[in-house]
RNA sequence: GGUCUCUUAGCAAAGUGGCUAUGCACCGGUCUGCAAAACCGUUCACGGCGGUUCGAAUCCGCCAGAGACCUCCA
C-alpha cells in the first residue's frame, strides 16, 4: 500500500491528488531543448524532475507515454525578429547547415542526459518533423475565428480569444496589464495587439529554414510545437504538462489558449514547473551567459569550478532540493552532495555483509513508508533523502553492533535503497571503467602485500602502498576485519 | 513600473502553530601503528518590527533585502 500521490499544479495553484485520465494510462509532456547550445546545468533540472515522475508513475503502476519533444526551429530571436530563428542565425555563424546544428546539440543533450541516467522518454519528436500537424492546427484555429493573417504571417488573436475565454489563467495574469505593460518590440506592426503572437511566419527571402504553406513560405510559430506533438501523441487531452518555471509566462499561457481555441477544450489536467538553478543567487540562463555546461562540470574544465562533479554527483545535488524551488549553485554544495552520496552508496554496500539478529532494534517498516510518503507528496526528494540518511545511520549503527537488524529487515532495507536510491531517484553506482576481475585480483595482491606488512609492522610499505594507490584513484578503508577499496 | 515568489544555523536545503529535519563543514570523543573510513556526542537557526494565540520560525499586517516573470531561455 504506497498511498496517494499528490502533485502541485500550477493552474490550480496548489497541491492536487493525481488521477489519471485514462487509467492506467498516463500522458506525460515535458518542454525540451532548444537544440542550438551545449546542454548546460540548467537542462538538467527539468529533465531530472520529470525522470523522476517518469519512474515514480511507472513504479506506481501506471502505463506512462512520456513525450518530450526537440525544439530545432521556430523560436525567434528578440533581437533579431525579422524573422531569423535561433537555429538558423547560428547555423550561419558557424558556417553549417541549421540541421547539422540541430544533430550536434541534440547528440550533445542525449550524452549528457544518458551520462546523468535521465531515462530516455518514450517519444521525443522533433518540431521540424511536425510542420504539417502544425499548420493543422493553425488552420483550426483560423477556422474557429481565433487567428487572422497579416502580410503572409498568422497571429493569435489574444483580445478575441479572450472574449469568450480567459487569457492569463495559467501565469495568474491580467490582460489588461499585459497590454499597457508588455514592451514595444520592432516589427510588430502587422500584429493587432502587442500580446497576439505568431502561429505561422512569413520568412524573409535570406531565411534558410521554411516551410510552403497555405499562407506564405515561412516557419511556424513559437508556442505551437508542443499543441501540436501533444495532441499528435497524447491525445486533445492528456495528463501532465511540465517545463521549466520560465516557460509558464508565455509559452505555456500561449500553448494553453491556442489548444484550447483550436480544439475548444482545456487539453492538461495538471500543469507542473521546476524552479531554476541560481549561481550566486541569480537564474543561471544561456541569455545571462552564466550557465556552466554539462561537460564542463562533469570536466572540471571551467573557472567557477574547483574540480569535476561526476553525473551522479550533479543528478544528488539536484535531488537534494525540491524542484519547485531555486537551487543556488556552489562548489560547497556540489562537494557536500558528492560526500553525502558517496555515504549513501557505501551504506548500501555494507547491507550484504552485515551481521544480523533475531529482532530488530529498529522499525524498517516504517522508515519504509516515510519514503513512500516523501516521494508521494509532490516529489519530495529532499526528505525522500534524509530519510534515507536515517537509514544509512541504521545500517552504519548495525555495524558495529550499537543497534541490531534481523535478516528479514536488512532485505526491506535493501530494498528500499534498490526501490528508492536507484530505481526512483535514479542514482546508479558507477562501475568505474575497468573495474574487472583482472583489476580486482590486482588490486587484492597489493593489499594482501600491504596487510603482510602491516603485520610485520612495516609502516612504510604498508603507508607507500596506501599513498600510491590513493594517487591512481583507489580508496583503502582499513577496518577490524581488514580491509575494502573503492575507486574515488 | 506591473504581477508573483522567497528570506531558515558556516554552506546548501526541508518542514512545521507546541515534538533533534537532513547533508557537508566545524569542535570533542571512540576506533587505528598513523591516517582514511565508520560510529557517538556537542555547538550553531528560522530577515526586522508589530498583531492573533495558552504558545509562532510556522497564521496576519507593515518594513527591509533578494529573486522570477512581464523578451528567446530549462
Amino acid at each position: 500500500m504506497e498511498g496517494k500521490l499528490f502533485i502541485y499544479n500550477s493552474l490550480k495553484r496548489t497541491k492536487e491528488e493525481f488521477v489519471a485520465i485514462n487509467y492506467p494510462y498516463v500522458g506525460l509532456y515535458v518542454c525540451g531543448p532548444t537544440v542550438y547550445g551545449e546542454a548546460h546545468l540548467g537542462h538538467a533540472r527539468p529533465a531530472i524532475t520529470f525522470d523522476i515522475l517518469f519512474r515514480l508513475l511507472q513504479h506506481l503502476g501506471y502505463k506512462v507515454r512520456y513525450v518530450r519533444n526537440i525544439t530545432d526551429v521556430g523560436h525567434l530571436e528578440n533581437d533579431a525578429d525579422q524573422g531569423e530563428d535561433k537555429i538558423a542565425k547560428k547555423a550561419r555563424v558557424e558556417q553549417l547547415e541549421p540541421m547539422e546544428i540541430v544533430q550536434l546539440y541534440t547528440d550533445n543533450y542525449h550524452e549528457n542526459m544518458k551520462a546523468l541516467n535521465v531515462k530516455s522518454p518514450s517519444i521525443e519528436p522533433r518540431a521540424s518533423g511536425h510542420i504539417i500537424e502544425q499548420q493543422q492546427i493553425i488552420q483550426k484555429i483560423i477556422d474557429n475565428g481565433f487567428a487572422y493573417e497579416a502580410n503572409g504571417s498568422i497571429y493569435f488573436d489574444v483580445k478575441k480569444y479572450n472574449q469568450t475565454n480567459k487569457y492569463g489563467l495559467l501565469s495568474g495574469r491580467n490582460i489588461d496589464d499585459l497590454l499597457e505593460n508588455t514592451r514595444q518590440l520592432d516589427g510588430q506592426e502587422e500584429k493587432r495587439a502587442s500580446l497576439d503572437f505568431a502561429l505561422w511566419k512569413k520568412a524573409k527571402p535570406e531565411h534558410i529554414m521554411r516551410w510552403p504553406s497555405p499562407w506564405s513560405d515561412g516557419f511556424p510559430g513559437w508556442h505551437l510545437e508542443c499543441t501540436a506533438m501533444s495532441t499528435k501523441y497524447l491525445g486533445e487531452t492528456f495528463d501532465i504538462h511540465g517545463g521549466g518555471l520560465d516557460l509558464l509566462f508565455p509559452h505555456h499561457e500561449c500553448e494553453l489558449a491556442q489548444s484550447k481555441a483550436a480544439l475548444g477544450k482545456d487539453s492538461v489536467k495538471y500543469w507542473m514547473h521546476n524552479n531554476m538553478i541560481t549561481i550566486n543567487g541569480q537564474k543561471m540562463g544561456k541569455s545571462l551567459g552564466n550557465f556552466i555546461t554539462l561537460k564542463e562540470l562533469f570536466s572540471g574544465n571551467h573557472t567557477l569550478l574547483e574540480q569535476a562533479y561526476s553525473p551522479m554527483t550533479i543528478r544528488f545535488f539536484i535531488l537534494q532540493a525540491h524542484y519547485r524551488s531555486t537551487l543556488d549553485f556552489s562548489n560547497d554544495a556540489l562537494q557536500a552532495s558528492e560526500k553525502g552520496l558517496a555515504r549513501l552508496i557505501s551504506a548500501y554496500k555494507v547491507l550484504d555483509g552485515l551481521e544480523t539478529a533475531e529482532k530488530s532494534t529498529y522499525n524498517v517498516e516504517e522508515l519504509k513508508n516515510k519514503c513512500y510518503q516523501a516521494i508521494l507528496d509532490d516529489l519530495n526528494t529532499p526528505i525522500l533523502i534524509a530519510h534515507l540518511f536515517e537509514a544509512v545511520k541504521i545500517i552504519n549503527a548495525t555495524k558495529i553492533g550499537t543497534e541490531k537488524l534481523s535478516k528479514e529487515d536488512v532485505s526491506v532495507l535493501k530494498q528500499v535503497f534498490e526501490l528508492f536510491v536507484f530505481d526512483i531517484l535514479g542514482i546508479k553506482i558507477d562501475e568505474n571503467a575497468g573495474n574487472g576481475e583482472l583489476l580486482n585480483n590486482v588490486v587484492s595482491i597489493l593489499l594482501n602485500y600491504r596487510q603482510k606488512s602491516k603485520e610485520n609492522k612495516d609502516w612504510s610499505t604498508a603507508d607507500e602502498i596506501r599513498n600510491e594507490l590513493k594517487e591512481i584513484g583507489i580508496i583503502i578503508k582499513d577496518s577490524k576485519e581488514g580491509f575494502t577499496w573503492e575507486m574515488e
